[in-house]
DNA sequence: GTGGTATGAATGAAAG
DNA sequence: CTTTCATTCATACCAC
C-alpha cells in the first residue's frame, strides 16, 4: 500500500506501552498512524471523564497543543479520539445492556460444567456512569458552544430507534427459535 | 484501557479442536478471552458463508443469544468475530490479488486513496443551527487569540500546526508546567 | 522453552 | 453521529 499519508513518522516513541514515564521506546517504531503516549491517553481520558465529549475546534487545538508536549500529535488525532471514544462508549453500553437482557436463558449448559457466569459485571472499568458533570473549568467556555451537549441531547429524546431497521429474511428467521433448527435459515 | 475483560470463562469446553461434533475437545481452556466452541464457530462460519458479513446490531444480538446455548458468549464476541473474519479474508484476498498478475496487465488494486488530511474534520461536525452564540460566560481569557475566528476556523483545522502558536491563553493557565495540570485551562 | 500461526480484542482513521 | 476499514496488540495453541 502506498504511503503518502501526509506522513511522517519521525516519532520513534510510544506504543501503547505503559510506563507513565515517557514515550518510551516501543516495539513499534512503526508509524503511519498516531500512537498516543500513555500520558496523552491519560489526559484525554481524564478530560472525557470530566464531561468533555465533543470538544470545539478551539478546545481541540488547545488540547492538541498541550499534548504535543508528550509527543507528536495533531489536532485531528484529538478529534478522532473523542469521536471514537464517545461512539465506543455508547456502543459498548448498548451492547452490554442487550447482553444482559437476553442473557437470561442459558443457565444450563448441561455439558460438563455449569457456568454460572456472572452476568452482572455491569460496570465498565471506566466509570462511565458519570452523567454530564462539567467541571468548572470547562464552563469557562461559552455554555452554548459545543462544549456540552445540552442542545444535542434534546434531539435524542426519541430513543435511537435503531432497532427497527430492515427485516430481512435472516433476522426474521432468527426470531422464533426452534433451537438447533434455528439456523435452518442458512 | 477502559475495557473490562468481562469475564471469566469457567467453561472448560471448546477449543478450536476439530471435531465438528460436540464441544468436547477440552484442552482445558484457560480464560481471559472468549474461546468459541466448535459449534459456535461452525454457526458463525456458516453465517459468514451464507453471505452475512456485517450483521447489524440486532442481528448480532440474536446470533449471540442463540450461540449462548453452546457456551458463554457476548455480543461483543460476535461483533469482533465478523469483523476479524471479514478483514482477514479480505486481507488474504488482497495479498493474492496483488500477485495475481498472471497476465501482463498490472491492474494493481491500489484502492488506497491517499489519505492526506481529514477532510471530514472540517468542523461541520454537528452544528445544530446555532442562531447566534452569545457568550455569556465570563471569559477569563479571550478565546480568539488569533483574531475573531471562533467561527471561521472551524473550517480549517487540519493543518499541521499542532505546535502551539498561541501563548496568551495558555500562559494564564500554567505558571509553571506541572505537566498534567496544564490542561486546567480548559 | 522457543517460535510460529491462528485468532480474539483494541483502536486509529475514515466513510457514510 | 454511526458504522466500517485497516492495522496492531495480545493470547491461545501447536510444533519442535
Amino acid at each position: 500500500m502506498d504511503e503518502n499519508m501526509s506522513g511522517f513518522c519521525i516519532k520513534a516513541a510510544s506504543v501503547r506501552d505503559n510506563n507513565g514515564g515517557g514515550n518510551g521506546g516501543g516495539t513499534g517504531t512503526k508509524c503511519g498512524r498516531w500512537n498516543p503516549t500513555s500520558e496523552q491517553v491519560k489526559v484525554l481520558t481524564d478530560l472525557f471523564r470530566s464531561g468533555l465529549r465533543t470538544p470545539s475546534t478551539d478546545q481541540i487545538q488547545k488540547i492538541s497543543s498541550q499534548l504535543s508536549f508528550y509527543g507528536k500529535i495533531e489536532s485531528k488525532n484529538v478529534f478522532y479520539w473523542f469521536q471514537n471514544h464517545k461512539a465506543r462508549e455508547r456502543h459498548k453500553r448498548r451492547r452490554v445492556s442487550i447482553d444482559h437482557d437476553t442473557d437470561s436463558h442459558h443457565h444450563f449448559i448441561l455439558r460438563n460444567q455449569n457456568i454460572s457466569s456472572p452476568k452482572h459485571y455491569n460496570g465498565e472499568v471506566n466509570e462511565v456512569s458519570e452523567p454530564e458533570r462539567v467541571i468548572e473549568t470547562l464552563q469557562l467556555f461559552p455554555l452554548n458552544s459545543f462544549g456540552d451537549q445540552t442542545e444535542t441531547d434534546r434531539f435524542r429524546l426519541h430513543a435511537n430507534d435503531y432497532q427497527c431497521k430492515e427485516t430481512t429474511a435472516l433476522s426474521y428467521a432468527m426470531d422464533h427459535p426452534p433451537l438447533d433448527l434455528r439456523l435452518s435459515f442458512l
